[in-house]
DNA sequence: CCTAATGGTGACAAATATTGACACCATTAA
DNA sequence: TTAATGGTGTCAATATTTGTCACCATTAGG
């Protein structure tokens, strides 16, 4: 039997009995008392909370909050929950938020560490404000996920985006700006962009915009973005 | 050096030269050229889709999009990132909440199957609505997460949950309630429950609420709460 | 106080898994 | 045709894991 699997019967056979004996789970999953030690051990190591109890009546016990789970995400996914997590919290306080961050810190932590820096320098993109009552929700569509890697790179490697715009009215454009910024105001997200056609910024609803690929050889510097109402950058959000 | 530190090494190096040689990849993580084809083998087998290209001019290349991240998450953290994405999700359309969504239905499928039957009857109790713009969220704190033990098993198991609640003008009283429902009005959050005392249903601002416990002798049965206002049960949200 | 049942550690040989060397095949571009 | 590349099979060398055994500490019960 190979140690992962060991593991998790090991697992699985305190999750279900309450209390077993080295000798019970030894007998359990097939392997001699010191083998089991070790893999106690080893899954004490891993963060698993095992109370043990020497002597007559004793036995180990796991503590069913340390229970935890494993499971594979990729780097656009830990990234949409990192931000889910974040616009949350931008948008007031909430009940286990706490625990939310406490769970997302663990993912990053697994995250190889250039990836780590590169969200955090998204992060530092980010700013959060509060929606002014005029603007219409009600022609809310969601951003399709699909459209994630181009913003990337063009935030990260500071390329320039070219993308499909529809405004409000309806009309269809084609842009091409410096993304600075991400603006949110729940539950609206804008992306705040030098338009150089038109040498200003712009606002540009995230709903709104389709078909955005970055443009590898128009690279550019970020801009101090002069925004009109008061925002807080996510990273200076409490904790 | 270790099997695991090298398939790291390995996918970070992939992840930095984009292209790499089997001879590279050897040379760099000190292992020879046979070893590097069996960790590739083994990283394809954990989902990692790796091309390659044989010939002059050939070698690997690692799919971004396939990154993927382990995390080890308690029970109670999962729960949160559950919720958290759940009110977002009500809240109104985000950009990347499907993604988040993704990731959570991974994380979710890798807990045991009794905590996902858990976390799916106490969803059952989550419905969303409008706040009225007349609460005051200046006073806002947020909710301890070590409280939230005593409100799952109040939940799952239909105990009476006993806290102390300080009401708006900061007067502190003790109650013992059936909690029927939650009620999430973006940024608040609100404990639906059955006042046996008052014989009445009570809404119970969450971060109001301190020192929960649920009594172990005081089952209940779930009641149909007449809602004030228009709510939507959570699970009945457009995915 | 004694004994039996329990968790826990160290040492070392046996069992098992991983690794490297080598031969070889398939594909591709020059 | 050749050289550079990915990929597979085999087998001995090497490294890791496991079991055995001896022993210690703690606890409950007689």
């Amino acid at each position: 039997m190979n140690v992962r699997l060991r593991h998790d019967a090991i697992v699985r056979s305190l999750r279900r009995n309450g209390t077993s004996t080295i000798a019970d789970l030894a007998a359990e999953v097939g392997a001699s008392r010191r083998t089991v030690l070790r893999d106690i051990s080893a899954l004490r190591d891993e963060g698993f909370v095992i109370h043990s109890e020497p002597g007559r009546g004793g036995g180990l016990q796991l503590d069913p909050q340390s229970v935890q789970t494993t499971a594979r995400l990729s780097v656009a996914e830990v990234f949409a929950l990192l931000i889910s997590v974040a616009s949350m919290r931008a948008a007031g306080s909430l009940p286990f938020s706490d625990l939310a961050d406490a769970g997302l810190a663990k993912i990053e932590k697994a995250l190889p560490p250039d990836k780590v820096r590169d969200l955090r320098r998204f992060l530092d993109c980010l700013y959060v404000g509060q929606l002014s009552p005029l603007v219409d929700i009600s022609d809310m569509s969601a951003m399709d996920p699909a459209l994630l890697p181009a913003f990337e790179t063009a935030f990260l490697q500071r390329r320039q985006l070219r993308f499909q715009y529809r405004d409000a009215k309806g009309a269809v454009t084609r842009r091409m700006v410096e993304p600075q910024a991400m603006l949110i105001l729940p539950p609206l997200w804008y992306l705040v962009a030098w338009d150089p056609a038109r040498e200003d910024f712009r606002h540009f609803r995230m709903d709104r915009i389709s078909r955005p690929e970055y443009v590898q050889d128009a690279p550019f510097r970020r801009r101090h973005v002069p925004f009109k109402d008061e925002v807080t950058p996510i990273r200076d959000l409490p904790r």
